[in-house]
DNA sequence: TATGAATGAGGTTTCATTCAT
DNA sequence: CATGAATGAAACCTCATTCAT
């Protein structure tokens, strides 16, 4: 159970939960967690304010369920076959590495709000992350272990799993970074396009995971 | 002039906004910007609150100050001959990456929580980081067109200021991320040491500089 | 029935109210009627909230149960043989008020949290107090009678049944001052060890029932 | 300075506080501390919720105020002519006390709401009651300690000052008992005249003090 | 200009009580 | 009858901002 999250799961006090999350999935796309009242949620879930605090032991017990919509949707992204990454044989590493910076691109612009929140409050309160954060970035990590895996001939780090977790972690910081803040932060420094972007993010993950170890 | 800082600077008012900027900095290096409020500034800086509002119209027009400390620590920083970069004719591009990214380091331990407030409110109020912000990234930025400059020959990228960017950029990002936030967030997949991480930043703009165009 | 009590009193109806009453028994030890709620109540007994609302009214119909619990625990210290009061004819009055005090003393050391309740309730809710409160006065305005009686020719209060209702609201009053806040309220200006507050207060009682009329 | 009160007493604040401790004192006169809620005290005082939190750090700083108010009350009654204890040479100790306790009667049932207050908080709160309650004890106890001086031939106590604190407690607890509560509590025994219950208060404190040690 | 007391909207949290199941 | 989820009024407290001195 997540922390400060009050048990029962049962009938009316189910639906309750979920008319809750789902309020709170509307309002985390709309505006940041701090700006979020309680009484603001109760009445978007459309239930009053002490049941809020009858599922949730307090204000900061919500904050792992910002992590539990962020991986619904993702999942709910990753479930469109459109999404699919497929691995032709024919193909080689650096524009399959542009097809995922692509997807990653488009997923940060349409839930910036969503996912700016996660990203903030998995460091401004890395004690209730809960265990659906490891999972988001456990199955991101697989899915960089099977591109690499793939593409074995191509990759010259010699250790794989450290190498997909570095291509992991780069990526996604510096898209992150650039897709969640756009022209603010470091990022107005680079001046370009969206495609360029992308295609300077595929060459940077290319370009670590082909280089000769020092 | 600053967004929304009130005129007038001579005599006692100079002096009363200095007062402040320093107790402000002493602030931003214990907590984050928001949860400093106005009657506690003014405390630090040893003067009312009403007189806060006389060099400041709201709250918000801190905001920029926090830029403007920010780069008055990078130039104190800069200004110590210890941290001097210097480029020898001898050295390679790799090594002289290396120790670029092991300051860079140093500098995010030492000053975690100033750079950490910077960088989200940079994120967070992109209306009002002001011009010491474009100051500080032009000043980073200059430092890697040198190295490149300095080592051309094993530079493939075409477009030099382009690069130069994107490597600050790539950097950056990357080892705030790191350095601020350590294990939580998605650094947490790394699980690498400190020297490794360095060392796997290096390579990374490494790779990107010498990496041909797609 | 007691004031807001709900008819029924059998069969299940009638264990849950002994569930309800050992439960509040129980937390009426451990803290102010007040801090207790009625959620904390229903757990505490292994009923639903909604149980107890079934069988009070609400929560003031609770207080006159306060004291129901104060008489059972009353009946059950006075059914101890270790605290008989045996009047022995070579007895004089002194030594047996002596005998009185400090088993008053030890009851109000044994039990202070409920009986700091009743007493605080019975002032603050004089209304609910119920029947109880009498049943209790009277028993122990009894007892005082009976050693008046017993030590006849040394008292020289003339009206019997006064001088017993005086000296059981002495010592009541006295004790449950001294007992319940120790040190703190007018008790502080004493400053004596319990075995003395116990003689001076037989002291006064015996001061008093032995002084003569105005 | 009284515990979680905020420094600062002059000119405009000093009249602030005023306000509020004339505001309380009148609630204080008209419900139990706890049903006052702070918006209502700063009402009363005509002032802003804020302004309050600026003198009191919360609603526990206000419990010493209770007894500061209390003791201005005592002061102002014991100003009054009307009521100065004249010991006459021809007078004897039992008069001297039946008019002490007429006295506390009176007082008693002017100011039943604030003294009960003032002694109900002594005992939940006694690490708040401040320098203001030892005060008021020491005062009434040397009120005592003059009364056994003057008739010092009638008095058998062979430690006057311990006579002395334990007549005040006695007197104290026994008339606050029933003046406060009246007819509930155990006072609800002794079914006597105001009148005849003074008296017997008196012959009680006579008593103790005339009766001859154990 | 400097001061800091005063303000009050706004936020979190508690808990007696109700009522659908 | 029993249950416990749902309710919302009401309390405490914070703090950016104003303004009389």
């Amino acid at each position: 159970m997540r922390q400060g999250e009050i048990q029962a799961e049962q009938g009316r006090s189910r639906r309750t939960r979920e008319k809750l999350v789902m309020g709170f999935a509307e309002l985390l796309r709309e505006k940041p967690f701090d700006s979020i009242t309680i009484a603001e949620l109760a009445k978007r879930a459309g239930v009053g304010v002490g049941t809020v605090y009858g599922r949730f032991a307090n204000k900061d017990a919500l904050i792992p369920v910002i992590f539990e919509v962020y991986l619904k949707m993702l999942e709910h992204y990753a479930g469109d076959p459109a999404n699919a990454l497929t691995l032709d044989e024919t193909d080689t590493l650096r524009p399959a590495l542009e097809k995922i910076c692509a997807q990653a691109w488009r997923l940060l612009r349409a839930e910036p709000q969503l996912i700016r929140t996660a990203h903030l409050y998995a460091r401004l309160r890395p004690d209730l992350v809960g265990e659906d954060w490891d999972a988001i970035i456990e199955a991101a990590v697989g899915q960089f272990r099977q591109v690499i895996e793939h593409f074995s001939h191509e990759v010259r780090r010699p250790d794989r799993d450290a190498a997909a977790r570095m291509a992991f972690y780069l990526l996604n910081t510096v898209m992150v970074e650039q897709g969640l803040y756009g022209d603010a932060g470091p990022g107005a420094a680079l001046r370009v396009s969206d495609d360029a972007f992308i295609t300077d993010c595929a060459t940077t993950v290319y370009g670590f995971l082909t280089s000769v170890e020092k």
